[in-house]
DNA sequence: GCCGTAGGACTACCA
DNA sequence: ACTGGTAGTCCTACGGCG
């Protein structure tokens, strides 16, 4: 028996002489694993004379016995309450959805659960916490204890270039011209087999494509890497290298047994699996990031993530043309540059790993999910994981996964959401906004919010919590999901006290922060889980009591606001706009204390800013003011802008920009006289037709497969035209066009930036320019014949 | 056949 | 494949006109 320290990695399950093991995937000095015994079963409701025939249930499939090896009843809880059930062990994981299916006359819970996920719930154990533990052998005999503390891993990112004379490059054909690498031990090179121009220190120059893919694969097993980091890595860099491989007549040798990856399958997305170490694919995590908002991109390429997130300009990406780079391998010159562009790309996906990977190890910690499925999961399913883990640990049953036909009913009525307040569109001066600081979490945490606790029967009326849609929330037991909440935003609160104090240099500080960045993440979608169709603990009654509640804050507070004598000119979701008018700042404050001394101990009203100017705006048609779109300006001269289309990727630059600068002179300068000369001057480029194509580009993506839409729309169209031309465009593509000259719809007339030759300056002035920067500049009385014309306006004679 | 418009399809935003 | 609320574009169908 010996006893070790290390860190818990992930973990899967494997057949040992017809036994199931789960393989824990460990990290000491180095990778390793314990394979530890473990019976899969599954719950039943059937009373426990029933026991006898499911043991002697006589099951077969594709020829092979299935057997039940036990039955044994248990007492848990289900919905919140008590309850027996049977617990109904299986031979192996892969029978339990037969055995369940043989037994479909009952109510069967906890089916479908991943069996290494169902073991990592059962024993408590926790991704990236260094254990103590006993062994003999490979066999994991108990786990002793746990320290928090992350693990850290040997890491490389790669990159591979590929020939592509046709655009896109054809697995089949076209050779992979180099393979960059970066180490987070320093180490980073280029493999490649044709020579640079001069010796360049970083390049190694190997016999050709096949030689070269070895080396790399050579590398990555000596280097030991751990964690092998790609950008859309799985569906691109990995399986084109096993194509090449296989056009080679090599083994793809990625693995720690000499394998090269598996593609799993996860929802929507595809993950390669390398045996023996992680590999993560950042690509699936900066989509992740964009989608809880965390991260705003018109695109998510590696430049913009790398700029966005890491804070610098990539420093070869703008050099290089990827419809180019073929041309760049094949001409000695450009091959230079070609190859800093690839060690660049790794070099640069590690930095970006690396202020990525903190976060995600802590979703791991705190989810109990490994680090792989982590960086491909969605919120949903972090939620869920943390919400599982739980359950079980209070014995609870986990419900069930919705059918579709469920799915389908929760969907066909939408839940009521926030309250808007209507805008009076105008110029203002003297603005505060306060909001409430995480709404949703704080009305679910004290309001015990959550489908155990709904209309429950043990506590008096006068002792429960009312919806406003008359749902009533226990007041004495706490539910499942606000047990969860209260303890993730406690955490964070602590955390947050604890980083002020802290170096913002020190190691602790960065993972301090990466922990209540992602319990932040979490915090902000358990409203969202609610009311989910697809998930185990919807609650129709739970979703809408919450947005109930906080129409019911937002509304009173702006009716406490108007009373205590000031304008409220906006409001949304969980944040007020007032007038400050003459009164001293010292005044919003003492209201907004006022507000917060009647509000439920956790919920609190937050000062957002005091702002000098403000726009709002009308709605294109019509007169009444426009939701989600204004512009402030702030003490310190920043611009706060929502909404507008300058903040939307499917205008064209040259009205973005020029609603920039309308704004940025009406609300630092005060200008009108400024804006119209602005407007004036770009409506002359346009029709001078010098305006470059790229400036007119309008950025749209395709969401659907190009076949299943129902009209033509001008990025449809756009696409269509690209892909006759032998443009690849994909499913889900992002479709750059512009409005050129020839055609009569717009939609004829959009054309792919490759393939536009001129532009439809009319187009651009009537519906980018005038439109964008119109419905400002009315506000200030100004027309749009004032904005068309050259010099002074002479009226009608000078049109004719 | 041309014009104007209502309604639908669709995207991207705010919170 | 976490929610609902919202603005806005273009397309399509349709009715009126002549």
């Amino acid at each position: 028996m010996k006893v070790g320290k290390a860190f818990l990695i992930s973990a899967d399950y494997h057949l040992v002489n017809g036994k199931t093991y789960v393989r824990l995937l460990m990290k000491g000095k180095k990778l390793f694993r314990l394979y530890d015994y473990y019976e899969p079963y599954f719950y039943l409701d059937a009373p426990e004379s029933e026991s006898k025939n499911i043991l002697a249930l006589d099951l077969a499939e594709g020829g092979k016995k299935i057997k039940v090896t036990k039955v044994e009843p248990v007492e848990r809880t289900v919905s919140g309450k008590p309850a027996r059930l049977l617990k109904v062990y299986a031979d192996y994981p892969f029978n339990v959805p037969a055995i369940r299916k043989a037994l479909s006359g009952y109510g069967a819970y906890e089916y479908n659960i991943p069996f290494a996920k169902r073991y990592l719930m059962d024993k408590g154990l926790e991704p990236f916490s260094l254990y103590t533990y006993e062994r003999e052998g490979k066999f994991l005999k108990r786990m002793i204890s746990h320290e928090d503390k992350p693990a850290r891993l040997k890491e490389m990112a790669f990159d591979i270039e590929t020939y592509n004379p046709q655009g896109m490059p054809r697995k089949d054909i076209d050779p992979v011209m180099m393979i960059s690498y970066a180490c987070s031990n320093g180490k980073s090179g280029v493999l490649t087999w044709r020579n640079p121009k001069a010796p360049m220190p970083f390049v190694k120059v190997l016999a050709g494509e096949k030689e070269t893919i070895q080396e790399f694969c050579k590398i990555v097993r000596e280097e030991d890497v751990e964690m092998l980091y790609g950008y859309n890595s799985s569906q691109f860099d990995l399986p084109y290298l096993e194509a090449r491989a296989k056009a080679n007549n090599i083994p793809l040798k990625l693995g720690r047994d000499g394998g090269s990856f598996k593609i799993s399958e996860r929802g929507l997305t595809v993950e390669a699996k390398i045996s023996g170490r992680i590999h993560m694919d950042l690509f699936h995590v900066v989509k992740f990031l964009g989608t809880i908002g965390a991260l705003k991109v018109s695109k998510l390429t590696l430049e913009n993530a790398y700029r966005e997130l890491v804070g610098k300009e990539s420093e070869t990406k703008s050099k290089v043309q990827k419809l180019e780079i073929y041309k760049m391998w094949d001409d000695e010159d450009m091959r230079t540059l070609l190859f800093q562009y690839s060690h660049n790309d790794s070099r640069e996906t590690l930095e970006l790993a690396g202020h990525i990977l903190p976060m995600e190890v802590q979703l791991s910690k705190i989810t109990k999910t490994p680090i792989f499925d982590v960086s491909s999961s969605t919120t949903g399913q972090l939620v869920e994981s943390l919400l599982m883990f739980v359950s079980v640990s209070k014995g609870a049953v986990i419900p069930n996964k919705p059918s579709d036909f469920e799915v389908k009913d929760r969907s066909a009525h939408m839940i009521q959401g926030a309250f808007v307040k209507l805008p009076t569109p105008g110029i203002y001066e003297n603005l505060v906004v306060f909001d409430f600081r995480g709404l949703y979490p704080s009305i679910i945490c004290s309001h015990n919010i959550d489908p155990y606790t709904l209309n429950c029967t043990d506590c008096k009326p006068e002792e429960c919590h009312v919806s406003p849609t008359g749902a009533r929330f226990c007041g004495k037991k706490q539910g499942l999901v606000p047990f969860v909440l209260d303890n993730i935003v406690r955490t964070r609160a602590g955390l947050k006290d604890q980083l002020k104090k802290l170096d913002k240099g020190s190691p602790e500080y960065a993972d301090m922060f990466a922990r209540q960045q992602a319990l932040k993440i979490l915090a902000n979608s358990y409203y969202g889980y609610l009311a989910y169709a697809r998930s185990r603990w919807y609650s129709r009654d739970c979703g809408e009591s919450v947005t109930a509640w906080g129409r019911h804050y937002i509304t009173q507070t702006i009716a406490k606001a108007e009373a205590a004598g000031f304008e409220v000119l906006y409001a949304d979701t969980d944040s007020v706009f007032m007038l400050l008018g003459s009164k001293p700042n010292e005044e919003a404050m003492r209201f907004m204390q006022n507000v917060n001394s009647s509000l439920p101990e956790r919920m609190e009203l937050e000062l957002e800013a005091f702002y000098t100017r403000g726009v709002f705006v009308t709605k294109k048609a019509g007169t009444s003011g426009a939701k989600k779109k204004y512009a402030l300006l702030d003490e310190k001269g920043r611009m706060k802008i929502r909404g507008f289309e300058l903040v939307r990727r499917d205008w064209s630059k040259v009205a973005k920009e020029t609603q920039s600068n309308v704004l940025k002179a009406i609300l630092k300068d005060g200008s009108k006289d400024k804006a119209v000369a602005i407007v004036k001057e770009t409506v002359e480029r346009l029709r001078s037709g010098t305006v470059p194509l790229e400036e007119l580009v309008v950025n749209t993506r395709l969401n659907k497969d190009p076949d299943k839409y129902l009209v033509t729309s001008p990025e449809l169209s756009a696409a269509r035209k690209a892909r006759a031309a032998g443009i690849r465009i994909d499913s889900d593509a992002m479709i750059g066009y512009v409005i050129t000259k020839s055609g009569s719809t717009v939609s004829e007339k959009a054309q792919v930036l490759e393939l536009a030759k001129d532009y439809d300056a009319n187009y651009y002035i009537e519906h980018q320019i005038l439109p964008s920067v119109l419905k400002i500049l009315r506000e200030l009385g100004v027309s749009e014949d004032d904005l068309k014309f050259k010099g002074k306006q002479t009226g009608l004679a000078g049109f004719f």
